[in-house]
DNA sequence: TACGCAACGCGTAGGCCATACGCAAACTGG
DNA sequence: CCAGTTTGCGTATGGCCTACGCGTTGCGTA
């Protein structure tokens, strides 16, 4: 265990990872990091990332700005937490399931889910995961690929492929459901109809014209995502079929 | 053509579109629009999308901040600008080439060096593109698979996945690789080492152990970015046989 | 040739923001 | 009861975006 690692760290790796040295002495807490990183969390989940600020976080939390830096480094050191925290736990299966397939979908979703709730999840990575909270989602998905005989660095690949692919769908899910200014749902179908002019930009005037902005009724907002999803599952099956034959 | 949509539009998408009025009455100007934004996006190029204030591009273009003012309407206007300008033309080909993988293949791989060399795009995107520098590169993908069965539906879907993949995968590449501060290299490797603990993440400690994180030499960084589009191009293949079928 | 006015560059100022620093208050173990 | 420790917070600084309005410039026209 070097510790010389630790002490190089951001303050909030040390506290997420346990290793914070604990304190009983001087004045009873008013405030503590649970509840500035739940009304944190809330705050963005309502008004949006941008309207994070320590002042508005302190006004809802009822103390002054500057309390809260005795519990937090500084706004990254918050968003870091937050970002711990938000996603809560991965779904639950083996080391080796049966049914990569089922386990891998089931994640995907499951974390689709996650990104809906809290967009601000998506606008906020900046950097590979360090903190227990992402770690636990990507050892999840990496176990669900653990019956399966591709090698390390494929299975590697194929957790990245799907992430990215959750990550960008809900946050085009998002820009396109979150506009209740004006004409809301089909706006940016109204905008591309007199865009996309059909001799500068054949197919995309073809896929305007056949109605793919715009909201089909008898579909779920979800079911677009799974059907990438499965587009997706059927390229890795096909890898899987290839390297059990070698 | 109804000018009522574009009267509501932002400033900046009748400048792009061509609809701005033409001026020649008065004083000669010293800015341009065209160098504001070739300013700002060699800035964000150079030290990030943080370092792109106002005052820096004014300072940077030698006039005063509010000068920037007269040919941009506030600095969400400008970064709608760079994001126009910045990716260039996509790669050409026909309205319905006979090889969808080779042309799609070549569409993600230009658009992967697009977001390597300016990394602040990834970030700066908020919502769904409506330049005609992005719509270009859109109408384009779906080109690609202007040959095959695919209906329009299922052609946006594919196209959407390639797109999330790329970003994600340039993302992850880009935070790999640019941290010059310190152990560089393998700094997210030693973390990981440490705090991957096998009997709560025994997948990821596999994972670690077995190298998937240490930078291997005999290969480019662009290598795995190519193997997961392999994957996912194959998913792409099942399906299009999958339409031809039917 | 001379003028008027449109478009330009920019100085000032105000309102947000994150946060370094230091002090007063409150609680607890001895 | 006291000393030590930790918390809460007031003040202040420097950065940011940008609303507003003024002086300046040079083309189009008379």
């Amino acid at each position: 265990m070097p510790d010389d690692i630790a002490d190089e760290l951001p303050h909030a790796l040390n506290v997420l990872w346990g290793r914070a040295k604990p304190k009983g002495r001087g004045r009873t807490p008013a405030l503590s990091l649970e509840r500035i990183v739940a009304a944190a969390v809330a705050l963005a989940d309502e008004e949006g990332l941008a309207a994070l600020s320590m002042a508005r976080l302190a006004e809802r939390l009822g103390c002054a700005p500057m309390s809260l830096y005795r519990h937090v480094a500084g706004k990254d050191d918050l968003q870091l937490f937050m970002l711990a925290a938000a996603p809560g736990p991965p779904p639950e299966f083996g080391t080796a399931p049966a049914d990569w397939r089922g386990s891998l979908s089931r994640w995907a979703v499951e974390l689709f889910g996650v990104y809906l709730r809290h967009p601000w999840i998506v606008q906020l990575v900046n950097s590979p995961p360090v903190d227990p909270g992402q770690l636990a989602w990507l050892d999840a998905a990496l176990r669900s690929l653990g019956g399966t005989p591709l090698d390390p660095r494929a299975r590697f690949s194929v957790v990245m492929l799907v992430l990215h692919y959750v990550r960008g769908a809900a946050q085009l899910l998002t820009y396109m459901t979150a506009e209740p200014e004006e004409g809301a749902d089909g706006a940016y179908a109204a905008l591309l109809t007199e865009l996309a002019d059909p001799g500068r930009f054949p197919a995309l005037a073809g896929a305007v014209e056949a109605g793919v902005f715009a909201p089909h009724p008898e579909a779920g907002p979800d079911d677009d995502f799974r059907a990438g999803l499965d587009h997706l599952l059927d390229g890795v099956g096909v890898a899987i079929e290839r390297a059990a034959r070698a």
